[in-house]
DNA sequence: AGCACGCCGACT
DNA sequence: GTCGGCGTGCTC
């Protein structure tokens, strides 16, 4: 029968017709691609409506390709001619990965960050099922024996009794044993396998991954609760199965981290499942650990540095309900997980919650509104609350839980400004503080110095002629690194070998102006020749377990002086630290980016929170040059609530978030000219837009701060807006007709919505 | 994003 | 005379 309706009356006709490969409706279906609403498809013959569930992966014909797609719902009519609809191909899955919450909260995000759904899908799909094909069936790796091994005569390794032992157990196992198995029975094999394989006896294979069902475990039981921690379970547990948000305001220390093992028992116990996402791979592995000593079932781990296989197998237990508890970061708060009944946002201050890079999007905002969809309690923990969030938990928007008190009574560390004008600076260190550091070392304490800048020495210059060295590719100067002998640009990674002479005049008489951690490290060995000192940076915690090496070490006091960037302010235990040095931070809190001084004041509070945590006093010691900053005086004085309060004062007068709403479109290109260009129009179509929703400011464009970068022009056009549904409207109007200007040659745009800076 | 179509320079 | 450069436009 043919399927080509050419005449609308046939349609009428065949609208009205029983048969219902006629009748079906439409389908509608997100495919990855340059696609900001879902396509419409017919049904495939022969396939009964009843198997066509949303959230079903699909294989779709796009133009003259095969895509993958999800079904996001259905529709009685489709604006698209009726004549140009396709037929679906085929079902992916025997069963929805996605479900209907799910599916409404990539489409709301997609929306909100004015981004494709293609884009945000394939942000939701771990790897193996965005490409076109059944779902796989889940694996995990294991080992077999190969022809040779079972020919071998078992005397021939009487020398190699591990490798003995190993070709044994694989005797009794024809289909081979998981890796996991194997390694809970004779513990490290790294190296036995190595051999084994080298001599051809035993083979890799991809065995079925264990169900995940629940299985039985005896929870260790946890430490008594506080009063304020038990208040606090209980409030949150008081709003179970229904939306609230809440703000768990814990200073460091004082166990927020009990809170949420509390919560999670009491939700996975009603048979929910949780999601607890975290802004740091790095603090998954010792957060895992606790977790599973703890809790019963299943803990599903997801973050991008996973091993694809074991990502996917995970993502698998989330989505098909068996996984109690997801683990993750940003990005777990996109996966499907249908029996969510409880969202938990660790250190929801963090910056990198916040991605950077194509799909755009908050994940600790995604998480409230995912609560909102689903009616559940959302809790967003942190020692030093952003100031959007604290906002609303002075709105009385969100429940404001506080914890005061430091767990087993520690004391919670003392700030202190020093004024360095005109002191004599050793390494950088005033006198008092580097007196201080002797007498903590001599005390058998530990330091911990913090100096948010790595390499030797930031600027590099030639004392004869003035020549600075610059990087070619960015508005940026190079930082000079003693331990490769090179100049490196921190903005787009280009580096050159360090100069001989002055690349301008020849001069020889180069000099080293500024300090990073390298230098400090440099600097420190020789002002204290007896302490142990260990560094801490990106540089130094390259290799792999450098850095949990390190922190080993300091745990075990066999560190005096700590050292190093905003690494050290994240979350580690460092019990032995009783002097906090804060160096040069000041830049911060003239800054021109608006959240400079948010994340400078949280850097200090967070970095304190390393001292003192056992039973040991701390003391913190800022150095600056403005020690009468208003902003600063607030948080010595009324500490981290205090400069809040001083802060959201000055974004109110500057109509700044949280008081506002921004919205940031991005250009760049190889001229400077380009960029403006195109956002100078951008800027006259939201003109002409105009009357209505005259209530968004368009600023600029202008150039970016840092306009050159990687070699390319960079400028930005800034949305502002009181409401955030007027901002909404505007960009949803606005936006189609962005997208439809011309893109010269080697032009790139993006669209930012709540960026967290204006860089 | 892919992958077509389309209209102008250096090759057999 | 073609092979191929990537500018423009479409995909339900």
């Amino acid at each position: 029968m043919s399927l080509e309706p050419t005449d609308p009356t046939l349609d009428q006709r065949q609208g009205n017709s029983t048969d219902s490969e006629y009748s079906s409706p439409i389908l509608r279906v997100a495919v990855a691609g340059p696609f900001f609403e879902a396509l419409d498809y017919l049904p495939p013959p022969g396939i009964h409506r009843a198997a066509l569930r949303s959230g079903l992966r699909l294989l779709v014909p796009l133009g003259r390709r095969r895509q993958v797609g999800v079904l996001i719902g259905f529709a009685e009519a489709s604006a698209h001619p009726p004549e140009r609809l396709k037929a679906i191909e085929c079902l992916l899955d025997p069963a929805p990965l996605f479900g209907e919450l799910d599916l409404a909260l990539l489409s709301w995000a997609a929306a909100y960050y004015q981004q494709t759904l293609g884009e945000v899908l394939f942000a939701a799909l771990p790897g193996p099922l965005r490409k076109p094909g059944p779902l796989p069936e889940p694996t995990r790796p294991g080992v077999r024996l190969t022809e040779a091994g079972w020919m071998l005569d078992p005397k021939a390794l009487h020398r190699a009794p591990r490798q003995h032992a190993l070709l044994e157990i694989l005797r009794h196992a024809p289909q081979g044993l998981a890796l996991s198995d194997l390694k809970s029975q004779i513990g490290e094999l790294g190296s036995i396998l190595r051999a084994l394989r080298a001599k051809g006896l035993i083979a890799e294979v991809e065995l079925p991954a264990a169900p995940e069902g629940p299985q039985v475990f005896h929870p260790a039981p946890g430490p008594c609760l506080t009063p304020e921690q038990a208040a606090a379970v209980q409030e949150v547990q008081a709003s179970w199965g229904r939306f609230q948000a809440f703000l768990l305001e814990g200073v460091t220390g004082s166990g927020k981290t009990e809170v949420y093992i509390r919560l999670a028992e009491a939700a996975i116990a009603r048979g929910q499942q949780v999601l607890l996402i975290v802004p740091e791979i790095a603090l998954t592995p010792q957060l895992y650990s606790r977790l599973q000593t703890r809790l019963p079932g299943p803990i599903a781990v997801l973050h991008s540095a996973l091993p694809e296989r074991e990502r996917f197998n995970n993502w698998l237990n989330a989505a098909r309900g068996s996984a109690r508890l997801i683990l993750g970061t940003r990005s777990a708060v996109l996966a499907p997980i249908p029996r969510l009944g409880l969202i938990l946002v660790d250190e929801e201050h963090d910056d990198s919650f916040k991605q950077q890079e194509g799909l755009r999007y908050s994940g600790r905002d995604l998480a409230v509104r995912r609560a909102q969809l689903l009616g559940c309690p959302v809790v967003l923990g942190s020692a030093t609350p952003s100031l959007e969030t604290l906002r609303n938990a002075e709105l009385r928007r969100y429940a404001w839980l506080r914890l005061t008190e430091r767990a087993g009574g520690a004391r919670p560390p003392e700030l202190a400004l020093l004024d360095i004008r005109n002191q004599p600076l050793a390494a950088g260190l005033a006198p008092r503080l580097r007196a201080e550091i002797a007498t903590e070392i001599n005390a058998g304490n530990q330091v911990l110095l913090f100096l948010n800048r790595r390499g030797y020495a930031p600027v590099l210059t030639c004392h004869s002629c003035g020549w600075v060295g610059e990087c070619p590719h960015c508005d940026a100067r190079l930082t000079l690194h003693l331990a490769d002998h090179r100049l490196w640009c921190h903005h787009c990674g280009w580096s050159c070998p360090f100069p001989e002479r002055c690349p301008a005049c020849g001069g020889l008489d180069l000099r080293m102006l500024g300090r990073g951690t390298e230098r400090l490290e440099d600097e420190l060995s020789r002002l204290f020749p007896e302490a142990q000192i260990a560094r801490l940076d990106r540089d130094s915690t390259r290799r792999r377990g450098a850095l949990e090496r390190v922190l080993d070490a300091a745990r075990r006091g066999e560190v005096q002086i700590l050292l190093g960037t905003q690494m050290l302010a994240k979350g580690h235990h460092l019990p032995r630290v009783t002097l906090v040095g804060i160096l040069e931070l000041d830049q911060a809190f003239y800054a021109p980016d608006f959240r400079a001084a948010e994340r400078a004041a949280q850097l200090i509070v967070q970095v304190a929170g390393r001292a003192g945590r056992a039973e040991r006093p701390g003391r913190v010691v800022l150095q600056t040059r403005h020690p009468e900053h208003p902003l600063l005086q607030s948080l010595l004085r009324e500490g981290y609530l205090g400069f809040a309060r001083a802060a959201l004062a000055e974004r109110a007068e500057a109509a700044l978030p949280p008081f506002s709403h921004l919205a940031l479109l991005r250009a760049e290109g190889p001229e400077l000219e380009q960029a403006m260009g195109f956002l100078q129009q951008a800027r006259a179509l939201g003109e002409r837009l105009g009357a209505e929703p005259a209530s968004v400011l368009l600023l600029g464009p202008v150039p970016a701060p840092m306009e050159r970068r990687a070699g390319r022009h960079r400028a930005q056009l800034l949305l502002q807006c009181a409401r955030r549904p007027l901002l909404q409207r505007f960009l949803r109007d606005w936006m189609p007709q962005v997208r439809a200007l011309p893109c010269r040659q080697g032009l790139r745009w993006s669209i930012d919505v709540d960026p967290r800076d204006l860089m």
